[in-house]
DNA sequence: TTCCGTTTTTCAAGGCATTTTCAAGTGGGC
DNA sequence: GCCCACTTGAAAATGCCTTGAAAAACGGAA
């Protein structure tokens, strides 16, 4: 999971600027314009890391830092402070503050990142309970998702399955029963919402399809519905009887073939 | 009891302007004025903060801290650097090798100051003590390491490995069976987690297969996760049966080999 | 100190797995 | 029957991993 870091500064320019160069770098940014949604923010995501303009419209920065150190909910998080007052008095008040360092405007982007970066690795709290955990093990019937190998346990089976397949099939098995539409796929494997990448997903759903399916020609289980998505729909209970061994025939079958065709080749 | 903070610095004058002013606001100082020295003392004193110079002689500050950063008992020192070196370049790469601030020649004895309290005021919050050992006998299946001769035991026999095909080997073997991801073993074999050094840990892989693997080219114990990492994967009960005369024979075929090489050479 | 063998890091080239893209074919829904 | 969405197959592009070798750093001995 990225780490999530809040940028709270008023000066709409700097906060493009710091925000995209952190968000390219792999971080996920919040940002804040004024003190009174900065410490809002602060609660509601509690952030890795916060990121304060010591002049801020309503509440000030050194103000809020402090705010910040004696509500127990946000007083773990390490705090840079980012300002162009670079008096040593100013430094001073700022880290009696409770800040953990502190950077003079102008400041370089790259030594941002390296700061940003040591303060992570140094606080390196455990997580107070991020829920869609794409690292815990997932299982409904007979599938079982393995995030730790990109592996999934089918009726018994281990299936590799490469980065985009897995998280596919994660996306599907969250909302198995239902209809997932492209456009949600898109945005949760792929992170992004453009309108033509949908031949993508196809492709990838034909792959999930010949790695799991008895017959790919004909989906018992990754279903189409027309013009509108994928469904994943999976067996349970009795329903699982006898499909055991039509699966392990297929399995048996390709197997085969591809032996044939290993020899030919 | 006051904080002990070991100052490793070659120019005179510098060391006794700065420990002058920390042992004046209640800091304990040790000095160093080399890099093997400071090893030592740090070694010796366990501090609470390291104050480190970049350029220094026997061995330079960079190299310091990074061998700091990977020997387990100083590892969780904070380390702020103290340089002359102003330019961005430097600092990343300062912040690359494991330091936790960057101050710059000359500084301010006040920041100074502040910022050393910053880091102990993070440090004493951070969790103490994960308490892995490394010092003690970790066995798996065919593989036994033994820390105190840097050796492995692998299907009785003894495999030297080097301190970091060790550490890499250890790392991997606590977590058999999972992937592991280059980041993690970067943080727990190196010590820091930059971006880019992934290089030398595939070299160490392939150091650890030619030495463990019947066929290097085609890896049955250490396997690699494309796009996510390395996995050991290790035999137990009945699939080590067999595995035994293969190893011993792909044994005797490098040994071959070995001689051949050295009887033309 | 200087030299030499070992360990570790770096570099460039090549290979392979994955992912994307493209074009032609199939089949459902109106 | 027609259109459009979906499927199929395969090729192109991308990115990760391996290989081989050389440079650099390290440690110990002369």
């Amino acid at each position: 999971m990225k780490p999530c870091i809040l940028l709270i500064e008023d000066d709409r320019d700097m906060r493009e600027l710091v925000s995209g160069h952190l968000e390219h770098s792999g971080f996920d940014v919040q940002s804040a314009d004024d003190g009174i949604k900065g410490q809002a923010l602060a609660l509601q995501y509690s952030p890795d890391l916060i990121l304060l303009d010591l002049m801020l419209p309503k509440v000030d920065g050194l103000t809020l830092c402090q705010r910040l150190r004696r509500d127990e909910r946000t007083a773990a998080i390490p705090i840079l402070m980012l300002t162009a007052l670079g008096g040593t008095k100013d430094k001073v008040s700022g880290f009696n503050s409770g800040a953990d360092d502190y950077l003079t405007k102008p400041f370089d982007l790259e030594e941002l990142q390296v700061r940003v970066k040591a303060l992570l690795r140094r606080s390196e709290r455990a997580p107070v309970g991020t829920t869609s955990n794409h690292h815990e093990i997932l299982s409904y019937g007979p599938l079982t998702l393995v995030p730790e190998r990109f592996e999934a346990i089918w009726f018994d089976r281990p299936v590799r399955l490469t980065h985009l397949e897995f998280e596919l099939l994660h996306c599907l098995l969250q909302r198995h029963g239902q209809t997932v539409a492209p456009s949600l796929i898109l945005k949760e494997v792929w992170g992004y919402e453009p309108d033509d990448d949908i031949e993508t997903i196809r492709v990838h759903v034909r792959h999930l399809r010949t790695k799991l399916e008895p017959d790919p020609r004909k989906p018992r289980f990754i279903k189409t519905v027309y013009g509108a998505g994928y469904c994943l729909e999976l067996p349970t209970g009795a329903q699982l009887e006898g499909l055991q061994d039509v699966l392990a025939q297929a399995r048996q079958e390709r197997e085969q073939k591809d032996q044939e065709s290993r020899a030919s080749a």
